[in-house]
Parts: structure tokens; sequence; C-alpha cells
RNA sequence: GCCCGGGUGGCGGAAUGGUAGACGCUGUGGACUUAAAAUCCAUUGUCCUUAGGACGUGAGGGUUCGAGUCCCUCCCCGGGCACCA
């Protein structure tokens, strides 16, 4: 059943339509795993107050695209949505407001299905999950516990930015130029105990494992940049008058007769012993200041190199040349060994370091084609590939060459090795707030640990086999898993979400959940505050921390599969099924962070048996994001942002899906322009009025009747266009195609029935409820996304004339249709009879005449 | 600084090395109307007075019968990285 309505009135078209395939659940997902899967897949939003942004339904529409077209091409599609909720936002609004951020979390999502709903996306609701729901993040903390049962997951001091006076930790989003966002406080970066996931032990299986997806070329650069694997070696140097050794990372061993001086950075625990008693004073303030010296500092002052000697020497294992040891903070504690050789005359750092501080400096390569004539000397700081000289035994060898000879002779001497390094640290994954996923760990005593871990017991099983420890003041505890069957561990219910002052998480004055009773053989816990049932159950305080919003977003595309398992995170069935998103469709803002830590857990979870693929997104499309009218990033600051429920309200959600596909490719970051919906407005309006009469019913225009040929034609261009546009992801096109097509046949003084219903078909997935509604008027029962998509027939593509260009000199002179059997022969003489051509061949010589087939000919005349 | 992506009418954009500007917006003229809206028709890159022609895809070179498209140099815009040895 249509809706009543005479004219193109979407504000009882659309809502109508969308209640309808609600109610008949047209779009839900099914069970039947015969039928081929299509899995597309949307960055889940995170639910704001604002609401949805003109932004969000670019990417989803798009989505929603390709899942009717699957659906229409027999594939069982999923396209589900749900809701990344857990976050800094509502966190921030209980601090202000005392109102519970689940309070606000569920009136935000509200709000977002219901802005989502109006815009009539194909969407199986019955799926839609909520990372803050406690069924839902028992399998997140389930999948902690499992990181933690491999040994993924320690407890260190990690640097995190910390603001004196707000006592609080802070997230990168709330300091702005470097200062604290609320009251603009200055940040320091400090070091506070965190909970880490070991992502540094899957760099490798990581950086492989972008071989085999298909993603944009830049989105694997950055994660290959920050992986950034680099090969080369370590090498021990002696310590003169030391019994203890240096030990450097370089990527270019080559360079050791080069070395001059040696460089460690200021938290280097070698200083302590080295540093001589002249120099103490001076090297203590130095690493003072290098405390102080936030990033911005070390960015922006980046060029000029400080440092100071620390007062000893180290032994050049290669040529035994004494060499000074100095202290800068150029080379980072993180990275490598936390110290390096310099070898100024072939790296540009140590070049401007060496000038700075008058050291040495001794050229070992020479430029493959240096002349040796005088003139041709190498430009130093000479850093790439050459010939060595000045290098003893190896003077003369290429860098190459050189480079593993010096290993092979370094690892005989057993002063060094060939090494990898990564840029990639491992992943803080602990938050002192409150509203995020409780981390399920209990810390205990050693001895209680050890009593535990030595029994036969469900716990005892789930341990690492190394413990992890944490120390707690002069206490060291160690880390017991909250046992799957007692997930979820559920936040405590509070009124308090202020800072603890202290640097942990709120968590910790929530002493009744906080502390309790752990039973060593079962996993049960109690509160503390009962007393003790008997000597199986010993002390615990939970982990305070709750886990980052990220941690939600790493397997959510799993859940999705089989969201109301109780017992998996995924059937084995399902999970064997839908294997992973064909399609993930998301911002290109997430190239490196959600796309890689999602990697990781996906790794892990293939590790663990869980999953059967090796990598969660096998092909990857960034949408571009929609700036504002005037051509500057949507902010509400500006005040350029446009919101979907306007423009929904003046056009109708068709029309805005349209829009958002029209106004360039999707990859593309374009400026939004309100007066262009006029077009597509008028567009949906014709489509209207070619189809429906003044009476509501099917246009008399519309007849049952053999279809005329030139319409015929079209037709079947615009089914392969529209196919092929969308396979594709270039929407804006299939839509000019659509217009192209409407533009013809409102010249034409009828249309077959059949092309009528066909074109529906077309323009069903980008403007559903006006396709689905003058469908219905044509007396069709069931939904237009349940029948199969047209096809088109080459044959009929086939002209029997084409047009052929002329060109004189590559310049255009005239055109002619002609067979398309014609001979190459043929068609030079016809161009050159043209009058257009004529007029430029005349008195001229023809040097050469060249025919390309069906396109063009070009004489070439002097 | 390094690594990417891009630069086409007044605007958004379209063009497997072969008709540059599809499609849409805007503007202009016209039809319908008492009038307006809506709709429809024509026109809309620049220059030359027109027929017709010249020029034209950030700038300059090059390859080619033919370049928006390929190569080199440079300029501008956007994104990423930021002393990673």
């Amino acid at each position: 059943m249509a809706v009543n309505c005479t004219d193109y009135d979407f504000s009882i078209i659309e809502p109508y339509w969308q209640k309808k395939w609600l109610e008949s659940k047209t779009f839900q997902t099914l069970h039947d795993t015969s039928i081929p899967k299509y899995y597309i897949l949307d960055m889940f939003p995170y639910p704001s107050g604002a609401g949805l942004h003109i932004g969000h339904p670019e990417g989803y529409t798009a989505t929603d695209i390709l899942a009717r077209f699957k659906k229409a091409n027999g594939f069982n599609v999923l396209h589900p949505m749900g809701w990344d909720a857990f976050g800094l936002p509502a966190e921030q609004y209980a601090i202000k407001t005392g109102t519970h951020p689940a309070e606000t979390t569920s009136k935000n999502v509200e709000n977002f299905r219901r802005q989502i709903q109006r815009i009539g996306f194909a969407i199986d609701w019955d799926r839609e999950i909520n990372t803050t729901d406690p069924n839902y993040f028992k399998w997140t903390q389930f999948i902690f516990l499992e990181l933690f049962k491999k040994g993924l997951a320690y407890v260190d001091e990690k640097p995190v930015w910390w603001c004196q006076n707000l006592k609080a930790v802070l997230a990168n989003e709330e300091i702005v130029n470097g200062l604290s966002e609320v009251g603009k406080h200055p940040v320091e970066r400090k070091n506070l105990r965190q909970v880490v996931l070991k992502i540094t032990k899957y760099a490798d299986r990581l950086l492989d494992g972008l071989k085999d997806v298909d993603w944009p070329d830049s989105t694997k650069r950055m994660q290959k940049a920050w992986i950034g694997k680099s090969t080369g070696a370590e090498v021990c140097f002696q310590l003169d008058g030391f019994n203890d050794n240096l030990t450097v990372f370089t990527t270019r061993p080559d360079t050791l007769y080069g070395a001059t001086y040696m460089v460690v950075a200021p938290e280097h625990p070698i200083l302590d012993k080295i540093v001589t008693s002249e120099n103490k004073e001076t090297v203590a303030a130095y690493q003072e200041l290098s405390k102080t010296k936030s990033d911005l500092d070390r960015t922006e002052l980046a060029k000029e190199k400080t440092g100071v000697f620390s007062g000893s020497f180290c032994i050049n294992p290669i040529n035994g040349a004494k060499i000074p040891v100095w202290i800068a903070d150029y080379v980072l504690v993180t990275y490598g060994t936390g110290a390096i050789m310099s070898v100024p005359a072939h790296d540009e750092r140590d070049f401007e370091f060496a000038k700075e501080f008058n050291l040495p400096i001794i050229q070992v390569i020479e430029k493959n084609n240096a002349s040796h004539n005088g003139d041709g000397k190498t430009k130093l700081p000479f850093c790439s590939e050459g010939r060595m000289i000045h290098s003893g035994d190896y003077t003369g060898l290429s860098t190459k060459d050189c480079k593993s000879k010096i290993i092979a002779h370094l690892e005989r001497k057993r002063i060094g090795k060939a090494t990898v390094n990564f840029k990639l640290r491992d992943w803080i994954f602990s938050r002192q707030r409150y509203w995020g996923e409780p981390i399920p760990l209990v810390w205990v005593s050693k001895e209680d640990y050890h009593e535990t871990a030595a029994a036969n017991s469900d716990v005892a099983k789930a341990l690492p086999l190394e413990p992890i420890k944490s120390k707690e003041g002069s206490e060291t505890l160690y880390a017991l898993p909250i046992l799957p069957k007692f997930l979820p561990l559920k936040l405590p219910v509070t009124d308090s979400y202020q800072p603890s002052g202290t640097g942990e998480s709120p968590l910790v004055n929530q002493s009744d959940w906080l502390n309790i009773w752990f039973h060593k053989i079962t996993g049960e816990t109690l509160p503390r505050s009962i007393e003790k049932p008997n000597s199986e159950w010993i002390e615990g305080v939970r982990e305070s921390n709750t886990m980052p919003q990220w941690a939600g977003s790493c397997w959510y595309y799993l859940r999705y599969m089989d969201p109301h398992n109780d017992q998996e995170i995924v059937s084995k069935e399902a999970e064997k099924y839908w294997q992973n998103p064909d399609l993930y469709i998301g911002g290109a803002e997430h190239a490196v962070l959600h796309l890689l830590y999602a990697r990781f857990w996906h790794q892990v979870l293939f590790d663990c048996g869980l999953v059967s693929t090796k990598e969660p997104f096998t092909k990857l499309f960034h949408q571009g994001i929609i700036l504002g009218e005037d051509g500057s990033k949507m902010s509400k600051s500006v005040g350029n942002v446009v919101s979907p429920d306007d423009i929904i309200d003046e056009s109708g959600a068709d029309a805005l899906r349209l829009y958002e596909m029209f106004l360039g490719p999707l990859e593309a970051m374009k400026p939004w322009n309100t007066s262009g919906i006029e077009g597509i407005s008028r567009f949906l309006k014709r489509i209207w009025r070619e189809f429906i009469g003044e009476d509501g019913k099917i246009n008399s225009k519309i007849v049952p009747e053999r279809e005329l040929e030139e319409n015929i034609k079209i037709l079947h261009t615009t089914i392969q266009k529209v196919t092929e546009d969308i396979e594709g992801i270039r929407l804006n096109t299939a839509i000019s195609q659509m217009m192209i097509f409407m533009n013809h046949i409102q010249k034409s003084r009828s249309i077959s029935t059949e092309t009528a219903k066909v074109f529906l078909q077309l323009l069903a997935p980008f403007a559903p409820h006006i396709a689905e509604e003058i469908w219905s008027r044509f007396g069709e029962k069931q939904s237009i996304t349940l029948k199969a998509w047209p096809k088109f027939d080459p044959k009929i593509l086939l002209s029997k004339e084409m047009k052929i260009m002329f060109q004189v000199n590559g310049k255009l002179r005239g055109e002619a249709n002609v067979s398309i059997h014609i001979s190459k022969e043929e068609v030079i003489e016809l161009a050159k009879s043209n009058i257009g051509v004529l007029k430029f061949i005349e008195d001229k010589r023809i040097v050469k005449e060249i025919y390309v087939p069906g396109k063009i000919v070009n004489i070439v005349a002097k």
C-alpha cells in the first residue's frame, strides 16, 4: 500500500516507508548461510550531544547504496549500526552536572537513532550494539583477559599529560595550545602507573598484514611509517676506564669508521656511572632542562642542537679510536638503545651537532661517481649510498657490501649483531576515568598470588606464564583475573565523577567496589566490607583504571555477526559465514590508531583461535570531509554547521541522500552548498511528475507496450553506468547518468512500464522512499528492494553508426557519423573531403594519416 | 624538512593519451501567469565585430600525429610524520 498524496510530498512518503521497513523487518539480515554474504560496515559513531552532523550521513549513505545494491544482487547483506558510546564528553558533562554518563549516553543514542532512521537506511536494527551495554563490554573485558593470559598486558610507569592545577590526567584532545582546555592551566608529561598492551610484539605481523589488504595506499603508508621498522645493527662500545659497554643501535654500521663521538639520551641510566665529577653539575642541569621540555618545545625549537659532555670516552671497536661520550636530547631514550654512535659526515643531525660543538668530522663514504680530480668533492653530510673511503680493509667497498661485512665482523667478535628496531610503542591501555570498561583485574599480594597460581583451578588456568606485577609504593602486587563467567564487571554506581586528585581514576574512591575478597580457587568476589568468610578468600583490590575508547571499537565488527550471543563473542558458525566486512567505510582520521589497534586485537584473536581470518578489514575506503559553505571545516564556533534534520525538513531524506552523493567523489573533501540541493529536488520532482499523474495514479504516458528504440538504448546505457559506478563507488557519476536518463525520457512521448520500473530499481538504492512509493503505485505488493537488479544487454548498446572526429594537426576540424564497419581508407577519404578539414589541408602536403577506430582521424599536413 | 594527495568555467564537479567543461548550481533572455511561485524553452569558459577563428585544465619546459591525462623543474592548497639513529 502506498500513501495517497498526489503531489511529491516527501514529508508523508518518507516516514511511511521508514515505518513500514522497520515493521516488516525488510532489512533483516538472514540466518541462511547458503546465500552468499555481503558485510558492509560504517565506522560506528560516538553519539555526541550535538546530534548528527552532515558528515555522518555521507559515509552511511554510500554504504546504504552498496547494501541495497548487493541485496538486489542476491546477497545476504549485513549492514548494521551501533554506538561507540564510552568516552570523555559524557564524563565531563557528569562532572559538571552530576548526571550519570549512562543517562546522557542513552539520551544521545536515542537522538542519533532517530536522526539516522529519518534518512531511511537499510539497517537491521535488531543487531544494534552499544559499547556501554554490559552485555557488550562483557566481551570487551573477555578479550582483555585473553590478552592478559597471553602475557600481552603489563603495568608500567608511562608518561601521560598531567595538569597540576586540575590534579588530573588529560587526554590529548583536552589540551589546546599546550594548556588544559578547562581553565587554561599548564600541563606536563608525568610518569604514572599504566596498564599497557604489548602491541610491539605484533609489530612485524602488523606490517606484513598490510600486504594482504585492499586499503588506500596513503593509509597503508601511514601505518607502515607508524610501525617504523628499521634494520641495522647493535654495536657495543667499550667505555674507556669502565667495565661497562655502551650499546648503540645504528642503521649504518658501514659508517663505523666515521664515528667520532657518542651521544646518549639525558635519561640514559649509564649516566649515573660515567659522568665525571667535574661534569656532574652541568649534566644534572641539562637533564633537568630536558625534563621540562614539552613536546611542543622539542618540535618548535627542534633544529637547535643542545648537549653536554659527560667527561667519559668510548673505544671504537673497529679502529680503537677513543671518542667522547656526549649527552643530548636529540637522542631519545625510548628508541633503540637510547644511545647512538655519531657519524657527523653522514648524518644530518650528527653533522649539526658536531658543528655546534666543534667535534671532528671524518668522511668515510664518497659518491659513486666522485671525481678524484679535486672538484668532485662530496658535500657533507652525505647520507646516501656510495663507496667506502678511510675505512681500513673496507675501503673501496660499496656501502651495501661494507654493511654486511662489518656486521659479520662484529658478530664474529661478539661485539655486535644485526637487529631490527620499531618506532611503534606499546599501547597505554588504561585511562584514569570513570566512563569506560572496568579492567577485570584484581591486585593481590605476592604470597596470595603464588598460592592461587599453584592450585589446579580455573583461576590458575587463566593466568599468564609470567605474573603481571605492579609496584604500589614499597609493595609489589600481582594481578589475578576476574574469570569470564563472572563478567561483566560493571561500574559502581556513584554520583561523584571528579578526578581523584592523585592521578588515579575516580574509581579509587569507590572503596566498596574497589576492595574485595577474592576466592583463590573459584575466582568469586565479595565486598571487603563483609567479614572474611574463610581462609580460601584473599584480600584483593580491583584495578581502578578503565579501558580507552578504542577498546570497544577494536572488535565491534565481530559482534554484529552475532550480537545477542551470551556464550561467545561470536559463534563459530556466524564467524565462519561472515568472516569480516567486505567493505569498511570511515574517515581517514582513523588511519592509524583505530585501524591499527583493531588489527592487533584481531591478530591476537586469531592466535586464540577465536577468529578464522588474519586481518579484520580486507577492503577499506575513506570518505572525504564535507566542509562548510565557506570552504572551512564545519564547526560550532564558526557557525557553518549544517544539520541533516534541517535538510530533511526542507527537501526530504531522498534529496539529502542524493545530494550528499552528488556533491563529488566520495573520497574527496568538498564544500557543502545549500543552493545546490535545488537541482536534486528538481530531479526528484521531475521523476514524480513523469511517473505520477495529477490524479496520483501512474502517469498515462507510461504504457504497457514495447519500448521505443531510443529509450531502450538510453535505459541500457543507464543500467550499465549505474551498475558499474556503484561497484566502483563513483556515486556522483551514477546520479548524473540517472539525470541524463530523465532528461531524455522527459522528451519522449511515451515510456514503457518495463522501462519505468527498471529505472525505479536503479534509483532505489539512492532515493529509496520515492522509488518504493512509485513502485507500489504500479501495484507491486513487495518492496522494490526484493526485486532482482536489472541487467543490461550489451547487444543493445552496440550502434550501427559511430561518430568520428576529424582533426588536422591535432586540432578538431570536423566530424561525421559513419557505419561501424567502415574501413580505414574509407574514413580517411571521408575526412579529407570534409569541408572543415579541406580548408586546412588544401595548400599543404599530407605527411601522415592516423585513424583510431571508433574515435578519431588525424591528418598531419605541412 | 621529509612522505603523500590535489590544482579544470562564476561555483560543485565530468573526461580508458583521442570532441575539455558531462551532470548540477548560478547568471541572462524568453514562454506560461493579472502577478508571483512552480514549470518549460534557449543561452551561459575567455577573446576577436560576425561567418568563422584564436586562446584555454596552477606556471615553464619536454615526449607524442595528438597531453587535463605521461616525463622534468617550479609555485600554491590540503593531509600525515616530526630529531626514530
